[in-house]
DNA sequence: GTCTATATTCCGATAGAC
DNA sequence: GTCTATCGGAATATAGAC
């Protein structure tokens, strides 16, 4: 057994983060997340003094599994390919048990962009700038196809991260059920990476 | 000139779904909606009975204006790869004149997945299933390399919307601004096209 | 159709007992 | 730390005059 009773502040926590990234900060009511955790509203507001400031804490907590898990890879001293190939498979795995977590986290992207050019974030773009030069440096060697490497970046996260934001929109349009889906995602944690080598391999 | 002065309904209508975009569904507030058109809360009600029927049309416009728009092209009788190649093209070019549209679309579709099971979403079946059969058509005949329609038109779909859903995201992570952005979404409208035949051409 | 004023509901936050 | 009870404001919705 390794269950040490969780305090009511992790209680708190965990129930916080389902309940905003299920119905996104506005939608999201303080009297759902107190049920959830089995307290009630009085003790949510004795943790954490307002809902604003629990949703900050979701927030930082959120971007911070989410975005170093994939930025990661991206400065370690492994070959271009083989980063790529690494990527894809680190993300599917992770957002497989965390399925509400991109969707919320674009949204407060967007709906609060400055929020990102501060603090954690800042601190990631030392690993993608390694990635980029040396995308630039195999496309001067010949060893790749031309491309930017903003381009090349935009295209590996988009392949990566879409198909789980219009996860509904799939299904409908291609007759997936919920295991059918998995399969797909599964098969892409592969695929994906082939599909940019193929594309960009000189 | 061709500006027959707007109607009520109709300028409620264009403030609705500029803030019903802006800020989500929940996040949106009648106030602010009556204001933008003009007008006051107690005629937004005589117009549409209550935020819950005026938000469900302001969703159906905005699906019904976005999905036909990619899906579109899908079902021409065009060769496979200037589909693709028309596909980037369309969806940048409205995109760009409606920012906020596939945050939404996305959350709506996220919200409430069954609504896509009905009404005027199932008919595009139809055409995704004629882009299918060419693209394993295609396959078969030695034509591009093995792949299955389901995971082309996923990455094809990726390509093409992601980076508008996390536009901050790359500004950040690129170092870009607005109009570097521009910039980089103008030659993805070639570039995806590009990307994608490369990653498939035998 | 359009307005002002008001009712009603909901929700975040606090007071105060235990 | 945890609870019950309640306040106060905000947001949706309605009443009723013009």
């Amino acid at each position: 057994m390794e269950s040490p009773k969780p305090s009511t502040e992790e209680l708190i926590l965990e129930a916080a983060q389902a309940v905003f990234l299920e119905k996104g900060l506005a939608g999201a009511r303080m009297q759902e997340i107190a049920d959830r955790a089995g307290i009630n509203k009085a003790l949510l507001h004795y943790y954490f003094r307002s809902k604003e400031k629990l949703s900050e804490l979701i927030i930082t907590r959120a971007v911070g599994a989410l975005l170093p898990r994939v930025l990661a890879v991206l400065e370690t001293d492994q070959d271009l390919f083989a980063k790529i190939r690494q990527v894809a498979g680190e993300y599917v795995t992770f957002v497989s048990r965390n399925s509400f977590m991109p969707l919320f986290i674009i949204n407060e992207v967007n709906r609060n962009p400055q929020f990102f050019l501060k603090a954690s974030v800042q601190h990631e773009k030392a690993r993608i700038d390694t990635f980029r030069r040396q995308v630039e440096e195999a496309v001067a060697q010949g060893r790749i196809r031309p491309i930017s490497s903003a381009q090349l970046l935009m295209n590996l996260m988009s392949l990566v991260m879409f198909p789980f934001l219009g996860k509904p929109i799939f299904q409908m349009a291609l007759g997936l059920s919920d295991a059918d889906f998995k399969r797909e995602m599964e098969s892409r944690r592969t695929e994906v990476a082939e599909f940019v080598i193929r594309a960009i391999q000189a």
